[in-house]
DNA sequence: TGTTTTGTTCTTGTCAATAGAAACAAGGAT
DNA sequence: ATCCTTGTTTCTATTGACAAGAACAAAACA
């Protein structure tokens, strides 16, 4: 098993509240930010903004924001079917 | 909600499979290598090699082992655990 | 007390992700 | 056909995580 593979598995039985203090263990805070700033930014595209729109709410470069929509195209279509869910709780 | 608490809210109710696709695609190889080799050298601290003997063997800079062990240290013991389960399935 | 081992911090330079801006490509609307 | 909007790519510079190695701190041990 793979150490990637591991920390999935672990991932996938920790609860909400663990997952949390465990990223900000692991993780830097501005990796932190960064991350957050990824997940949006594919939840802005999946709500059909521009990308213009999106990097100037978000204050990121053009540039990041076509290499989200690239993995919206490229995907198994997880990260895709996730932002979908998202969006129908709203 | 913040950003990253809805992510831990996703990870905590999806598969290790749709897990480790989805860190697939919001990470870059880089940084899941980076990422693989943090949560490395967190598990062979909790097995009690020295520093010098992790970072030897892993490639990496004692800082970079130090961090790790400042982890250990200073948190709400999240990590601390799941080091201690991983070791106990052996 | 002095020595050795181990952990921690610091300095210099490297590398990957990124911002910012511009250029380019592709469609749509007029 | 010509704009105009939108998506994509390229360029340069910046930033943060990091390696490598040295220096420093702390603890164990003789």
């Amino acid at each position: 098993m793979t150490d990637i593979k591991e920390l999935a598995n672990i991932l996938s039985k920790m609860s909400e509240k663990d997952i949390l203090v465990f990223l900000h263990e692991i993780l830097t805070e501005s990796e932190i930010s960064d991350l957050s700033k990824r997940w949006r930014i594919l939840k802005m595209l999946g709500e059909n903004f521009t990308q213009r729109e999106i990097a100037n709410k978000l204050n990121v470069g053009l540039c990041k924001v076509t290499r989200g929509a690239k993995i919206l195209k490229n995907s198994n279509a997880i990260t895709l079917k996730l932002i979908k869910e998202i969006k129908n709780e709203h």
